[in-house]
DNA sequence: CGGTTATATGCCAGTCAAGGAATATATCGC
DNA sequence: GCGATATATTCCTTGACTGGCATATAACCG
């Protein structure tokens, strides 16, 4: 199961970096290491984390190993967390009563919860 | 930011047991130890965790202490993976076509070889 | 073929997280 | 008050993860 080292793969911020990068556009490692400040191994590893992770796919291009994002397993993601989006849309729900009482006139566009826990 | 503890806390597998718990309804302590199979100072630091995530709230009854799900955490992480969520709505199809512009001339032919690679 | 570029891997050290056992704390019941 | 229940915290050990450096591997160019 992926799951595990799914979320495993995710924990890490620079991965995280990673993986929004290849959003963005496939890129070789060479300009990952360069976006992500880290050196060549320390991201090569990364790479293979993410790639037995499976959200990441590699392509050769002569010297160049191009890395694109999967997007299968942050679907999963998606997935996992599908029970617990109608929790949040329940409380946005009372959220943005609160939010009409204050800002009255103003419609409410609450897209996301100013939740400042610190 | 809570956003880096939010993604370890839910790395680990035990945690997101007790998160899936906590997604049916509160419990106490006793419930989720019980639940998971742990024992009980690990699942209280496995809480600790999780309450220091933001992930989950605690109410005092009593001995008890009844834990329940906070969802606006699990809502950022909705929102981290917004961007991610078009790309598999293209399919992957639309994915094959990334690495094909990276590489004019070569074949579209992404049969990627499994990481089977030691 | 040799040299260069691009990437992966092995090794080593530092850090951090997880689990268990024992203990501290707090609340209840008597 | 005392004992019992329920939970949190501390200490300790082990194991995993990370990063850097050096090196191996592979593909290009001459």
């Amino acid at each position: 199961m992926s799951d595990a080292s799914l979320w495993t793969a995710l924990a890490d911020p620079h991965r995280r970096v990673i993986v929004g990068l290849l959003l963005e556009r496939p890129r070789p490692v060479g300009e990952i290491v360069d976006a992500c400040g880290l050196s060549q191994p320390s991201t090569s590893k990364h790479l293979r984390v993410l790639r037995d992770a499976g959200l990441v796919r590699v392509r050769q291009d002569a010297q160049r190993r191009v890395y694109a994002l999967d997007p299968a397993p942050i679907a999963e993601l998606d997935a996992w967390l599908a029970p617990y989006r109608k929790l949040w849309n329940s409380s946005l729900d009372a959220l943005g009563h609160r939010l009409d009482e204050t800002a009255p006139g103003e419609p409410p566009d609450h897209t996301q919860a100013p939740t400042s826990k610190d």
